[in-house]
DNA sequence: TCCTATGTTGTATG
DNA sequence: ACATACAACATAGG
């Protein structure tokens, strides 16, 4: 599930061992979650550390924990953080469980194309650093975006909008809901849009992260779905009706994912 | 059995 | 060097 709002989600959800030491960590070693890092490492620097802070940004989260270590956690497509009991025992795609006098925070991933990032340092590793600034930010410019769109003149703009260092956070379902918003068809080249689309395609990119922050997961434990106002709710149901029209939405594979839109309200204009 | 899945990355080709 | 397209990664569920 885990685009931007989702992954702030998650990440609160460890927000109860906050202030709390790491009493164990319990991992899978060949899970390949841990694929280029130094698992002994991280076990013996998290275990007697304690949660010290967390933060998300695009996709990402990072965990802060005493002893200058850092824990950085991508959620691929299936992963998800959970509170379990401090007697939790891991199952199959429980990959880490950091236990907790009165709890355990547990990774999950069945998939596994989430991925854990371990290191140690007085400050944030440079992934994290390098993260491209969000797009609530005011380095996200129209200017900005224009730019990129140019570089990406003959890519279908829905694939241009999956591309995270200029759309740090924005996944496949974020990107057809601001296509569908912005009236602009996911095939349309990235180099053909008019001035006057890019002013709205930033606009719509900035709106829906925004509102996505505010519904999703902002309310007690439970993930909170965009309203049926917006395309998300429709764009798996078989014949699914775009809410603004009424007309039947197509779906087809652009940009190498499956892309939903409104074809009374995105049409091709070059 | 075959197809799909809210993601990223390495590789081949232009 | 840059842009573009796509297979590969690993697993479950319809």
């Amino acid at each position: 599930m885990p685009e931007l709002a989702e992954v702030q989600f998650f990440r609160k959800r460890w927000d109860p061992g906050l202030a709390q030491k790491v009493i164990a960590v319990l991992l899978h070693p060949k899970a390949s979650v841990f694929r280029g890092c130094d698992i002994a490492q991280l076990a013996a620097s998290l275990t007697d550390s304690t949660l010290l802070s967390s933060a998300a940004a695009a996709k990402q989260m990072l965990f802060r924990f005493s002893g200058d270590t850092w824990l950085g956690i991508h959620l691929g497509m299936t992963g998800e953080l959970t509170i379990q009991p401090a007697d939790f025992a891991p199952r199959k795609h429980d990959h880490l469980v950091l236990r907790q006098r009165d709890r355990s925070l547990v990774f999950s991933d069945h998939r596994m194309f989430g991925r854990i990032q371990f290191s140690l340092g007085p400050s944030a590793p440079d992934w994290w650093t390098s993260i491209a600034p969000a797009i609530s930010s005011d380095s996200f410019t129209v200017d900005s975006v224009a730019n990129f769109l140019r570089r990406r003149a003959r890519s279908p703009v829905k694939a241009v909008l999956l591309m995270q260092e200029r759309f740090p956070g924005i996944g496949n379902w974020m990107a057809d809901e601001i296509l569908w918003r912005a009236a602009l068809h996911p095939k349309q080249p990235a180099g053909t849009l008019t001035t006057e689309q890019i002013t709205t395609l930033h606009r719509e990119c900035r709106w829906v992260c925004r509102q996505a922050l505010k519904i999703i997961g902002n309310e007690g434990d439970a993930l909170r779905d965009p309203p049926k106002t917006w395309l998300f709710p429709h764009r798996w149901e078989d014949g699914g009706r775009c809410p603004k029209t009424g007309a039947k939405l197509l779906r087809e594979e652009i940009g190498g994912r499956t892309t939903c839109w409104s074809p009374a309200r995105q049409k091709l204009t070059h």
